[in-house]
RNA sequence: GGGUGGGUUCCCGAGUGGCCAAAGGGAUCAGACUGUAAAUCUGCCGGCUCUGCCUUCGAUGGUUCGAAUCCAUCCCCGCCCA
């Protein structure tokens, strides 16, 4: 069997390290390994998959794993890469955020059964930390100068405004590092690349530590994995709505699907080899031979991960049947109250959130976007009636790709 | 704290009293071509009960027949000095 470095380095999981031959080492060896994930939304994100599906190949290969979950960190919100400050999020959204992380995180990793995944939450063990004691502690070994010229600051101090709230972002993913080394025995920290910098403080700050209390100076390592960006550079996972959650309930499983679909071509190896366990082999015939077979299978293979491959297949079917016949059972549904039949066309893609406006909807039809059961719609004043519905529902077109199944209720 | 330059629609950025819902570019959306890909071309690109009306140019108040543009106060940011 292949070693899991080499696994994860041919697959284009490791981005940075602290030391090749280290972390090549406790990779291949048995030791507690973490990953950190801020609440700062009510679910997962497809950017937060890459850590997670490689976590779950840590612990198939018997190692420890940690999700630390940043109760107190998104408190603070990482600077990071990020042009202005974050939103200071509500601590009870916060709160709320956390369960349904830890049910989404399941879906990834092991909670329970052999060798569980342990999830902690770093404000246990921060938010009761007295000020002068964590600056005296922890502060202490942070040389701002250094902090300032990371990369990770860059975006902020450009647009001027880093504070210093922000700044203390840094010092406690550092100390989340080390209370990890010391209450579990984690020795390796893996993240995205935007992550680069929180990590190597918590690498730095743990030696200087060991170093002072007489201990080991090699017992924290981290890597990076690369972050999820498509063949332009630019981040993958968003959609007109925003992210790509991994919660169904955000993110349609359909729509996730047909995410995944619509890649780019360049784009397809790489998501094949980062996100679905199918061999090196099988990927490069896959992608050499046939490119829209290699992202069918894609796009069903991380669906299937992400949402379960009954309702993988599902949404398969339906894109299928939606595209070949334009019609389908399980199609996007919207329910359209009955006593509202006969009015404009331009009001239902309006009220069905087709269209963020009126006059958007009015303009799609002028540009003859709108079929209505496979006809195109010449006015947008034209009427739907109830001989619209007489299979039972509608199916509304938007452009080349949005389908939408009109109901009564 | 002092001096100085700024804050424009999703983003960048022009506009410095009427011709401004605001140039240009990017993104998005739609059309053509395709393969639910890419590239290219075209159109659209604040809202509405749409030949008109309403809301928008950091915030609030004012001058004016008329303000993104002028004045006052305030908030935020850059740069220089402290």
């Amino acid at each position: 069997m292949k070693k899991l470095y080499e696994s994860l380095k041919e697959r284009g999981f490791v981005y940075q390290y602290t030391n090749e031959e280290q972390v090549k080492n406790l990779v291949n060896g048995k030791t507690t390994v973490y990953v950190g994930i801020d609440p700062t939304a009510d679910s997962l994100h497809i950017g937060h998959c890459l850590p997670l599906i490689m976590l779950k190949r840590f612990q198939d290969w018997g190692h420890k794993v940690i999700v630390l979950l940043g109760g107190a960190t998104a408190q603070i919100g990482d600077p990071s890469g990020k042009n202005n400050m974050r939103k200071m999020i509500d601590t009870n959204f916060i709160n709320t955020n956390l369960s349904q992380i830890k049910a989404l995180i399941s879906k990834f990793i092991k909670l329970d059964g052999e060798n569980p995944a342990i999830i902690v939450n770093n404000a246990d063990w921060t938010c009761d930390k007295k000020y002068i004691d964590f600056m005296r502690e922890v502060g202490v070994h942070f040389n701002v100068s250094k902090m300032l010229a990371s990369d990770s600051c860059a975006k902020r101090l450009e647009n001027g405004g880093l504070t210093f709230l922000e700044m203390g972002y840094m010092l406690i993913q550092a100390n989340d590092f080390v209370h990890l080394n010391r209450t579990y025995g984690c020795m390796l920290q893996v993240g995205g690349s935007d992550q680069w910098a929180n990590m190597l403080a918590g690498v730095e700050l743990g030696r200087k530590l060991n170093h002072l209390e007489g201990k080991s100076e090699d017992s924290f390592q981290a890597f990076t994995v690369p972050l999820l960006t498509n063949s332009e550079g630019v981040k993958m996972g968003k959609t007109v709505n925003g992210a790509l959650w991994v919660d169904k309930n955000k993110t349609s499983v359909y729509d996730f699907y047909q995410y995944f679909i619509n890649i780019d071509d360049r784009d397809v190896e790489k998501l094949l080899l980062m996100l679905t366990e199918i061999d090196l082999k099988k990927i490069n015939s896959l992608v050499s031979t046939d490119i829209r077979e290699a992202k069918r299978v894609m796009a069903l293979e991380v669906t299937a991960l992400v949402h379960g491959r009954q309702n993988a297949i599902i949404a398969q079917e339906t894109a299928h049947a939606l595209f070949q016949q334009g019609d389908a059972k399980d199609a996007p549904t919207f329910e359209l109250n009955k006593s509202l039949v006969n009015f404009q066309i331009v009001d239902l893609l309006y009220e069905s959130k087709l269209c963020a406006s009126k006059g958007e909807g009015r303009r799609l039809i002028e540009q003859g976007g709108v079929q209505l059961n496979g006809n195109k719609v010449e006015k947008f004043s034209q009427l739907v009636c109830a001989q619209d519905f007489t299979q039972g529902y509608a199916i509304i077109k938007k452009g080349k790709k949005q389908f939408l199944k009109v109901v009564l209720k």
